[in-house]
DNA sequence: GTTTGTATAAGTGGATACAAAAATCCAGTG
DNA sequence: CACTGGATTTTTGTATCCACTTATACAAAC
């Protein structure tokens, strides 16, 4: 009942901090699902603090879309829809594009040699069965994408992929494993390795548009 | 001293959502340089409340970009580098981009009539010397990005033109006005009118970053 | 049996109080 | 005269309290 130092939350300066680092990987790994309401005094309970910094979380998660925040009736976690999961493939497919396009000059041989551990990695996590295959898949991407040296853009998509992650967690469930993403990412490499620019990003654009309907054939019923 | 209804706070259901509006359109004109300190207490004064929800507005600030939050040490109104008010346009570009493409299908000739209206009043208040050429020419854009009918979209793109606003009013006083900015726009309905949708985002992304060199160009040195 | 009203509980928004941290000021020292 | 160290002041972070709103449960009326 006391509160430990605990499990999960790592060096946060502050309780607002704490309570937002708390909640956001326990909505990125589906522990509260979409349509359920958060209390402010359980969670403060829970971790061992008042409900002043919680409602501060509450409102950074909301500006990252991971929660509802409604007029007196207090803080649901975010459904997507369909529409709104396609929605979000078509903006990352246009902002990691851009990135894309961006990192060519960083491209040499020795981020194709990372990329290719990267990819390895994530070809073994798909084999092992865990759920650890999206968190490896998100990794390859942000290794490119953080190539492209823009803050605000890496943010930008960092904040995507973070709210699309429990669908692509369901959606693996599904699936097993994507059964062409080892091609798809080859494809993707091969294009970085050409050296053009406006094509790789082209390549990108698809790749990422390409995922989306899968993932929404297999979406989740409940939204709001 | 008391709190009247008072000049620019329309309706707000809460406490801080007025401090979010107030802060926000006092950032958007300029009332607030970058780099300044904002203290929770004195604007919580100013709009009589307290610090609580003034606080609560500073991170929704945050999240849009506008201002800095870090810890124990307060609230500073965010300053773009040139390079950050240049990334915001190779964002802005992108998304806008898309937002055209997916608006196509939308386009027919009451639309077009609507944007020749926005392109007057855009070029009116250009001649009158006001400043209010900025706001004329984010309600041009807007129009167009709106089509696209993609909330998501929408609201990124708004957040991008609000932070760049202040940097656009400060253009606009160096160059009284953008002198090719009809023809920029004519050249814009033209490729909507094409139907070619891959065609029209082409056209946006060019017009958008072709206008960010001469905004970085005259960007204010200040900065952080 | 459904509707409507009302009492009660639960929860939210906001103000105030208090503690901890940072910034500021100022005297003393090298 | 710049610099160091410490006391003072300011500001931030968190907890607690209160008022008001919304949800729930139960009862009376149609």
């Amino acid at each position: 009942m006391a509160m430990s130092p605990s499990s999960a939350d790592l060096k946060a300066s502050t309780a607002e901090e704490e309570a937002y680092l708390h909640l956001q990987s326990a909505l990125r790994c589906g522990r509260y699902k979409p349509g359920d309401r958060l209390i402010p005094e359980e969670i403060a309970n829970e971790i061992g603090m008042s409900r002043m910094p919680v409602r501060e979380a509450f409102r950074r998660l909301a500006s990252d879309g991971l929660v509802t925040l409604r007029p007196n009736r207090g803080c649901v976690v975010a459904g997507l829809t369909v529409d709104e999961i396609y929605e979000t493939f078509e903006i990352r497919s246009v902002l990691e594009g851009l990135a894309v396009r961006l990192a060519m000059p960083e491209m040499n041989a020795e981020t194709f040699e990372e990329l290719d551990l990267l990819l390895d990695r994530m070809e073994r996590s798909g084999q092992s069965g865990s759920s650890e295959w999206v968190p490896r898949h998100q990794e390859f991407h942000a290794y490119i994408y953080r190539l492209s040296g823009r803050p605000k853009l890496i943010r930008q998509i960092s904040a995507l992929h973070l709210v699309i992650e429990p669908y692509m967690r369901i959606w693996f469930d599904y699936v097993t494993k994507p059964l062409s993403a080892r091609q798809e990412h080859e494809n993707l490499i091969e294009a970085l390795k050409s050296g053009d620019a406006a094509h790789a990003e082209e390549v990108m654009r698809e790749h990422i548009l390409g995922t989306a309907p899968l993932l929404t054939e297999y979406a989740s019923p409940a939204r709001r």
